[in-house]
DNA sequence: CGGTATCCTCATTGATACTG
DNA sequence: CAGTATCAATGAGGATACCG
């Protein structure tokens, strides 16, 4: 019980897990994307956003975007423009999550991506 | 809407993407961990399996390896031996994750780890 | 050892409508 | 534009027990 260092460094404790621990935080159906999108299309409106997503409601899409802000990694911006904004964009630590989002990201397009012809009987 | 080729290269359709492959196929609650020990620990057998990711019911182990296994991502292969054992692993699909579950991991370690401190308080 | 079978609860989603 | 309110439906997950 007491010799952790034993174990490999990507699993530290003999409770805790660093996968368990990440994904606890970007775990969720739509937080991945919604990340994706806030890490390639810079800071977005709600609406945006929405679109950007393709297939989110509102509804969820603002709870997502609330647990994301309370995890610290997007930030609610508003933009006292005319008429006002709001503008979502990831934190210095949702910035940091690149690496997991891209490796999501080429995996599938590496491994899963295919099939053009099939969706054409889909329509 | 026919111009795709101007998308990045991480985000190719209207509709489909790479993320929400990803995650369709990964993005359960213990795929991510029970993958990590198959990556990391070998061949398991079942009883050996939930030993190692911790907290997971028998139930719930079983219908993830059943999801996991239809896509293709794990393997069961009962050995013949005495008496009968049964061993999980990963396919070269599986196995393929290894930087997704890598950057799972190392995201965390870097990020949210610590707090051994604070862990006191709580107790 | 390697699972199933139940049952139950909570979380998440989806659809729709409505608001400032 | 940026959400919230409601409600229904799904289903993932947990506890427990049992089986070959």
């Amino acid at each position: 019980m007491s010799e952790t260092e034993q174990l490999p460094a990507w699993c530290p404790g003999d409770g805790w897990c660093s996968i368990t621990a990440t994904t606890a935080l970007v775990g969720k159906k739509w937080h991945p994307v919604i990340i994706h999108r806030l890490l390639a299309n810079g800071p977005l409106g709600f609406n945006d956003l929405q679109e950007e997503v393709d297939g989110i409601s509102s509804k969820v899409l603002s709870e997502s975007l609330d647990d994301l802000e309370e995890k610290r990694v997007v930030s609610r911006t508003i933009v006292s423009e005319k008429p006002v904004r709001v503008e979502y964009s990831l934190t210095d630590l949702g910035a940091s999550l690149e690496p997991v989002i891209f490796a999501l990201a080429d995996w599938g397009e590496q491994h899963l991506e295919p099939v053009e012809e099939e969706a054409a009987s889909v329509v």
